[in-house]
RNA sequence: UGACCCGUGGUGUAAUUGGCAACACGUCUGGUUUUGGUCCAGAAGAGUCCAAGUUCGAGCCUUGGCGGGUCAACCA
C-alpha cells in the first residue's frame, strides 16, 4: 500500500505522512509512551497510550515503552508493574522494547562531560533562591551567574565531584549555557543535573546526581532511535530546549520531533495525578481503583473494556484545542461495546414481593430465556419461575400518571419470557407502607404471548424469590457535581464533591445463572443497566458494580 | 504589560491545492420491539471569536484586535 493513500486522522498523522514524503529518517517511523512511574495511568494516558501504540502500527513503525524515572524521590517499582499491566490490558505490545531512562544515565553524564568541555555546560553553587532570581520573569531579561564563564576544565572537576558525592543536596547544580535573556524562560542556562542523595528504585545508589527531564527526554529519544515524541501541550515552551540538546548531540540527518497535542479532559471528574492522589490519600474515593476514578485500574473494575477505551481514544480525536469531553461519549462507548456483548440477565435491586395467588404453591418452571438479543450464537438459559417472586419496586405505581404504563392495581403487564399478570391487592404494613403485591396470572400466556392477540403496554423483569441469589449492588454516579470541577479558580474543587456519588444496595435478587461468573464478568441486567461481578465478590456474597444505567427514555 | 499555543452547533472533531460547513455524542419527533434498551427514519441546533484586506469566491491566506491557555519547580 502507498504512504500517500493513507489518510490523516489527525495533524500528527498529517505531520507523519510529510515528514515520510519528504524521505525523513529514513521513512521510519518510531514513537515511544514514556511515563514517569510516580502514580497509576488514567485515561488521559489511555489516549496517548492509543495515539503512540496506534499511530505507530497505522504506519508500520514501532512503539517503546519508556520509564521517565529520573526522580528517586517519587518512582516506585509498584508503579512500573501497574503501568505495564495497564499498557497490556489496553491491548498494545511494546515488544522487547523496554526502557528507561535510567538506562542512559552513563551516556547521559557522559554527554553533560562533552558539553562542559565545549563551555556548553557549568556547575553553578549558588543556592536555589538565587538561581532563581537571576532567571528574571518572563518579561524581563535574567542575569548571569558569577559562575557562568569559569573555565571548562575546573567545570569538569566540579562535575565529577558531584558526582562522586563530593557535594551535599542543594551546594550546586550543573547548568546549560544557553542564554540568560531569552523570551522564553526553558532557555535561561536550565538545569541538567541536580544532587539528590536518594537510592534509585532501579540504580540503587549507584548516584547521587540525577538528570532532569529536559536535559533526559531528548536524548532518550534520540538513542533509542524515536521519530515522533508526541507530548502535550504543557511541553510546548519547552521544545526549543528539546532540540537545542539534539543539536548539540545528532551526528547525523536523524532527529527526532516533538509534537504537543491538548490533554483530555471529562466533564464531572479531574483528570491530574495529583488531584487523583489527593483523593486516594484523603480517602474520598477507596484507593486507585475505585471504579469512580478515571483511572484505568478504576475504570477496569469498573467494567470498562479495552475496546470501549480504545473506540472513545478514537472519538475524542486529536488536536490542540484545549477542551472538555462530554462524560456522555465514555458512557455511549461502554454501552455500544456491551450491548453487543454482554449476557442478558434479570436482577431486581429494588425489591418488592409479588405473589402470584392463582399459581401453585410449590410449582417451579423453567422458562427459556434469550442470552443476547443481539447474538443469536450466544443462546438460551432457563429461568426458574414460582409463585413468590420479585419485582422491582420502581415498576409499581400506587397512583399512575398517565405517562406511566408499568404495573398498578387492575393493569396487566407482561413478565419478561413467562406470564401476562395482573395487580389485584396491594398488602401494607402498619404504618401503611406496601410491602407486598397479589396478582393473578393468566396460565394461557407462558411465553410472553396471549393466544386471543391482546397486548400489554409493558413488559417487566423479575426473579423467583425461592432461587434468586441475593446480591450487593454498588451504583456509582459522578464523583463531582460540577462539569469542570477543577476549572474554578477562586473555589477548591473538593467543594463540589457528590455526596452520591456511591451508593449501596444490599438487598438485591439476581436470577441464579451469574452464580456461574467470574470478578469482572459483565452482565445487562435487563430494563437497569450494565454491571460487573466486583473482586471483593465471595461465593456466599456477590457484589455488583452498575458500569453504566441503560439510555432510559421514559419521560416522567 | 515578554514569548509561544489555541478559538468551527450544547460537547468532541471534519472540511485535498481557497469552492454549497460534514460526522459523532447529546437533545427532540416518529416507527419497530417480549428490555421505555437495541435498531430504523427524521428534526432542531453553528455560518466558523471580531474587523478590515487579498480574491470571482475565505473556516482555510494577510494584518490588526478580542478571548482562552501555557511558561518564571533542584517535578515530569
Amino acid at each position: 500500500m502507498e504512504q500517500e493513500q493513507i489518510i490523516a486522522k489527525n495533524f500528527i498523522q498529517q505531520q507523519i505522512i510529510d515528514d515520510l514524503a519528504e524521505g525523513k529518517n529514513g521513512g521510519r517511523i518510531h514513537t515511544r509512551f514514556p511515563p514517569e512511574p510516580n502514580g497509576y495511568l488514567h485515561i488521559g494516558h489511555a489516549k496517548s497510550i492509543c495515539l503512540n501504540f496506534g499511530t505507530a502500527r497505522k504506519f508500520g513503525g514501532l512503539t517503546n515503552l519508556r520509564f521517565d524515572d529520573t526522580n528517586p524521590t517519587k518512582e516506585e517499582t509498584e508503579y512500573v508493574d501497574s503501568i505495564m499491566e495497564d499498557v497490556r490490558w489496553l491491548g498494545f505490545d511494546w515488544d522487547e522494547r523496554l526502557f528507561y531512562a535510567s538506562d542512559y544515565f552513563d551516556k547521559l553524564y557522559e554527554f553533560a562531560v562533552k558539553l562542559i568541555i565545549e563551555g556548553k555546560a557549568y556547575v553553578d553553587f549558588q543556592p536555589q533562591e538565587v538561581i532563581s532570581e537571576q532567571k528574571g520573569v518572563p518579561t524581563r531579561p535574567g542575569i548571569d551567574s558569577p559562575y557562568r564563564n569559569s573555565l571548562p576544565q575546573e567545570n569538569v572537576e566540579l562535575f565529577a565531584k558531584m558526582k562522586n558525592g563530593f557535594y551535599n543536596e542543594g551546594d550546586c547544580v550543573l547548568r546549560g549555557k544557553i542564554d540568560m535573556s531569552s523570551p522564553n524562560m526553558h532557555m535561561r542556562d536550565p538545569l541538567m543535573y541536580r544532587i539528590l542523595k536518594q537510592p534509585h528504585h532501579r540504580t540503587g545508589d549507584k548516584w547521587c546526581i540525577y538528570p532532569m527531564y529536559d536535559y533526559a527526554h531528548g536524548q532518550c529519544d534520540y538513542w533509542e532511535g524515536i521519530t515522533h515524541s508526541i507530548c502535550t501541550l504543557e511541553f510546548e515552551v519547552h521544545r526549543p530546549l528539546y532540540d537545542w540538546f539534539i543539536d548539540q548531540l545528532k551526528d547525523s540527518d536523524y532527529r527526532p520531533r516533538q509534537i504537543e497535542f491538548s490533554r483530555l479532559n471529562i466533564t464531572y471528574t479531574v483528570m491530574s495525578k495529583r488531584r487523583l492522589l489527593q483523593l486516594v490519600k484523603e480517602n474520598y474515593v477507596n484507593g486507585w481503583d475505585d471504579p469512580r476514578m478515571p483511572t484505568i485500574c478504576g475504570l477496569r473494575r469498573r467494567g470498562y473494556t479495552p475496546e470501549s477505551m480504545r473506540s472513545f481514544s478514537d472519538m475524542v480525536g486529536i488536536t490542540k484545542v484545549d477542551g472538555i469531553t462530554d462524560v456522555a461519549v465514555l458512557e455511549y462507548c461502554i454501552r455500544e461495546d456491551l450491548n453487543k456483548r454482554a449476557q442478558r440477565v434479570m436482577g431486581v435491586i429494588d425489591p418488592i414481593k409479588v405473589v402470584i395467588t392463582n399459581y401453585p404453591e410449590g410449582l417451579v418452571e423453567e422458562l427459556d430465556a434469550v442470552n443476547n438479543p443481539e447474538d443469536e450464537s450466544m443462546g438460551k438459559r432457563k429461568v426458574p419461575f414460582s409463585r413468590e417472586l420479585y419485582l422491582e419496586r420502581e415498576d409499581f405505581m400506587e397512583n399512575p400518571t398517565n405517562k406511566f404504563y408499568r404495573l398498578s392495581v387492575g393493569r396487566e403487564v407482561r413478565l419478561r419470557y413467562s406470564y401476562f399478570i395482573k395487580c389485584t391487592d396491594i398488602i401494607r404494613n402498619g404504618e401503611g407502607d406496601i410491602i407486598e403485591l397479589h396478582c393473578t396470572y393468566d396460565p394461557e400466556t407462558k411465553g410472553g404471548n396471549a393466544p386471543d392477540g391482546r397486548k400489554v403496554k409493558a413488559t417487566l423483569h423479575w426473579v423467583a424469590v425461592a432461587q434468586a441469589v441475593k446480591a450487593e449492588v454498588r451504583l456509582y454516579d459522578r464523583l463531582f457535581t460540577d462539569p469542570d470541577p477543577a476549572g474554578h479558580k477562586d473555589k477548591d474543587l473538593l467543594e463540589f464533591l457528590n455526596p452520591d456519588s456511591l451508593k449501596v444496595l444490599s438487598e438485591c435478587y439476581i436470577e441464579p445463572f451469574v452464580k456461574n461468573g467470574k470478578p469482572l464478568d459483565s452482565f445487562q441486567f435487563e430494563r437497569l443497566g450494565y454491571f460487573n461481578i466486583d473482586p471483593d465478590s465471595t461465593s456466599n456474597q456477590m457484589v455488583f458494580n452498575r458500569i453504566v444505567s441503560l439510555k432510559d427514555g421514559f419521560k416522567k
